[in-house]
Parts: structure tokens; sequence; C-alpha cells
RNA sequence: GGCAGGUUGCCCGAGCGGCCAAAGGGAGCGGUCUGUAAAACCGUCGGCAUCGCCUACGUAGGUUCGAAUCCUACACCUGCCA
């Protein structure tokens, strides 16, 4: 525990492993951790692989996985999983979430919120989604007793509820609306997870958390935690807490500090979708517990890697001739057999390989990123690790 | 030897009298990415540089107020016929 009395370390215990907290879980959105191996995965350190219930609903479909025996097994990942609901394909394939400009938004309702340049693919009504698939065009529907339903048969170890991810271009109007939407959806999932719990059979518990929404108003955040927190639908109460949702930079901590003063000492949280190394410093702090990302990874396949000194692309001619690892002193296979001018070259050879060996050091490094600052805490050296850490990584820019 | 077509910026390739420093690709150079619609996307991309000026569309001439675009000659390339 921090002096501050959030942040904290801990562990979470899953029918396929524990996971000590704080950790990063890799995202492997469609049953896998792209251009790597679940063995690479296991060797860089990840405790857990998060994947989603959309994308493999619709490929290949979650009786598929169902029948494989399960997320795990299909993806020949032995350790914990997470999926995640779909609800934050209500907002990447609804309304988007940039270049939207408030002005752009006058006269329009919240639900007309799209971002330029794409075709709204998902509209939102009280009772769930409507997706157009991006795969196909299929029709779809997407209600928190279907997200369940698939997320059972996709078997992880942690479910998320499905929930309505806003922007922050919404209204405070919308907002308010939306959270009580997802609060409705947070009962529903609750239900159907005890209906869908009793049917498993000899099956391991899939635990369940709620997810908090609220974006950047404290009494919404604390309002929704606190009802996630003392929600019970016929005696079923959530197993720990997402966090998720239009989050600033800026007050990301503070945020994140509300939602946990709310949320009962006992139970996980987790932070959706967040992993720059500040981001983790921050919400680690305000008592976050777990984190997934798809940024160490998407970034790695256009090349930019991470290090202690900050970010950089090896793409560009400064990496022709480097003949030096990614980051002297890393640990990670890519550091231990490759150079930077290796991955120049099979960047600007459009090499699979690149795709892998940067995976393999970013993901490496955010995994460790958060083992230190979870050892930090445990010697009770947060906030010297925090500075020494923050000041070098950000020292360039 | 004859006939026809072609020669455009680093490469490929549009343009066929003025709105052309010249569409579009690619390469090069730089950047972005936070619960993955991403092996994606954005910017830049002749020189000098403040409007602007200079050099440019095989070479050399010519027509025109004005030419990458029209005419003549030459060079090279491609197809067909002998």
């Amino acid at each position: 525990m921090l002096p501050n009395g959030r942040g904290r370390t801990g562990v979470i215990h899953t029918p396929h492993g524990d996971i000590r907290t704080p950790a990063f879980v890799a995202v492997g959105t469609k049953a896998t951790v792209k251009a790597v191996l679940p063995e690479s995965v296991a060797e860089l350190g990840a405790q857990a692989v998060l994947a989603n219930a959309y994308h493999l609903y619709l490929q290949p479909g979650s009786d598929i996985v169902d029948a494989a025996g399960g997320l795990g097994a299909f993806m020949n990942w032995p350790g914990p999983t997470f999926t995640d609901s779909g609800g934050f394909q209500v907002m990447s394939l609804g309304a988007g979430f940039k270049k939207v400009l408030a002005m752009d938004t006058v006269g329009l309702a919240d639900d007309d919120v799209i971002a330029e340049g794409k075709t709204r693919l998902a509209h939102v009504d009280d009772d769930g989604v409507t997706f157009t698939s991006h795969l196909n065009g299929d029709r779809l529907r997407f209600t928190p007793e279907i997200s369940m339903r698939i997320q059972h048969e996709l078997g992880a170890d942690i479910m998320f509820a499905f929930d309505e991810l806003t922007t922050l271009m919404n209204t405070r109007g919308y907002q308010e609306q939306s959270v009580a939407r997802t609060h409705a959806w947070a009962a529903r999932c609750l239900a159907a997870h005890h209906e869908l719990t009793e049917l498993r059979g000899g099956k391991p518990y899939q635990a369940l958390f709620g997810v908090v929404q609220g974006a950047q108003y404290e009494d919404l955040r604390r309002r929704a935690a606190s009802d996630l927190a003392t929600l019970d639908v016929q005696g079923q109460r959530f197993d720990g807490f997402g966090i998720g949702g239009a989050l600033e930079k800026e007050n990301l901590g503070t945020i994140v500090g509300w939602v946990t003063d709310e949320l009962p000492a006992d139970k996980p949280r987790h932070l959706l979708g967040i992993s720059e190394p500040d981001d983790f410093f921050a919400a680690i702090a305000a008592g976050a517990d777990t984190f997934d990302c798809v940024m160490p990874s998407r970034v790695a396949r256009n090349a930019a890697l991470y290090t202690r000194d900050g970010r950089f692309n090896v793409n560009t001619a400064a990496h022709r001739r480097a003949f030096e690892p990614i980051e002297p002193g890393c640990d990670c296979y890519t550091c231990g057999h490759y150079t930077r001018a290796y991955l120049h070259h099979l960047f600007k050879a459009k090499e699979m390989l690149a795709s892998t060996l940067a995976t393999i050091h970013n993901e490496r490094f955010t995994v460790r990123l958060v083992d230190d600052i979870r050892a930090a805490i445990e010697a009770g050296d947060f906030d010297a690790f925090q500075a020494e850490f923050l000041g070098r990584f950000y020292a360039a820019r």
C-alpha cells in the first residue's frame, strides 16, 4: 500500500493462475497477440491476455471457441485470460473519438456525433447496440445478454460487463444518460451472468467486472462507481471493476482516484486501454491494479519502440547503421539477439519479422515497467522510482 | 530499309496551347497511434526561398502574347512489315 492509501500491490486468483498486481495484460483482440507466439508472450513476462467478444463473435464465432475448449485452449495460452465485452466497439464503430470539433456537433444529437471520413457502423439504444459488421456488412445486434452469452462461450477467467463508452465531445446531458444506461446494462449483465453460471456444468467460474463510466465528471464517476459497487442482482455482485471511457490525460489520476475511493478495497480494478508510462504511475498511485492496451503492440508494428530514454522510430535514417540493441540492458529476446540496424532494415523491407521483434520488445518494456512499479511499491520506493523513470523517459521531449 | 508508336521530376506513370513546378503510385525523408475497423494513417517530397524568382517535361531550332502540349531536324527506344 502506498502512503496515499490508494496505490497498492496484490494478487488476483483465477482458475488459470494468479496475477500479481499491478500488472499489464497483453491485448490479443482476436485470440492472438498480433505477430507473436503465445510462448513469446509468456517468455516476455505477460501474466494474462485480453481478447475481444465482438471480434471473436464475428470471427470465428464464439461457439467455435467454446468447442475448442475456451479462449485459452484455443489460442494455446495456458495462463489467465480476459475478454472485453464489445462495449468499446459501441464507440469506436459508432461515434468515433477524434477529429470531431465541438462546433461541428452543434445542432446534432449526441448519437449523431461521428468521426470525419468514417461511416458509422453502430447505433445505440437503451436496449443494446446495432452493429454493421466491419467484415461483411452483416447487421448484428449486441445487448448485455448477448455479450454475456458470447463471453461465457469464450470462457475467459475475467469478463467485462457490456457498457457504453462515450467520447469527450458528448454533452454533459448525454454523459448522464449514458451512465444510467451503462448501469442498467450492468444489472442485466449480472442477471445474465448468474443464469449462465448455473448452466455451466463443471466449467470453472468466470469472474465478471462492472465498468465505471462518467467521463470527466466527478459526481458522475463517483456515483457510477458506488452504484456498481453495491449493485446486487439475485445475490450476484461484481467480482471486480473496470474503469473506462473518456479520460483526459491531464487528470487521469484524479479520475481514477474518484472511482477507487468508491470501490471496495478487496476487489480488483482494471483500467481499460491505458499504457503510457506517465499514465501507469498516475493510475497505479490512484489505486488501479491491472491494465491492458493496444499501444505497445500497435505502435511496434509501425516501427515505434519504447526505451527508458523515451520512444523513437527505428525506421528513420539515423538507425541504418546502428549496430546496437534497441535498448542496451533490456532483457527481452529481441534486444538479446538483434540490432536497431537489423530492425531498421526489416521495417524498410516490410518484412513480417519486424513486427514480431518490435512487438516482443515493446510488450516486454511495458510489462516490465509495471512489474518494476509493483516492486517499487513493495520496496517503499514508489515516489523515487516514478521521479527517476519519468524524468528520464520524457527528458528528450 | 519501310510504316506506326514512344522519350515527363529519384523510379513508374497521367497530362496533349494558358487554371502546370506538372495528376496518381512507388521510393526517400519526418511524424501519429491509449478496452485494435490498423503489417494503418498523416505530412513532406526540383532549387533558392517572404509574396516570389530560377531551373525543368530526350537534344537543337521554330510557330505563338503564351508550349510538356503545335511544327522541323537529330538522337535513342518499341511494335509490325520486308
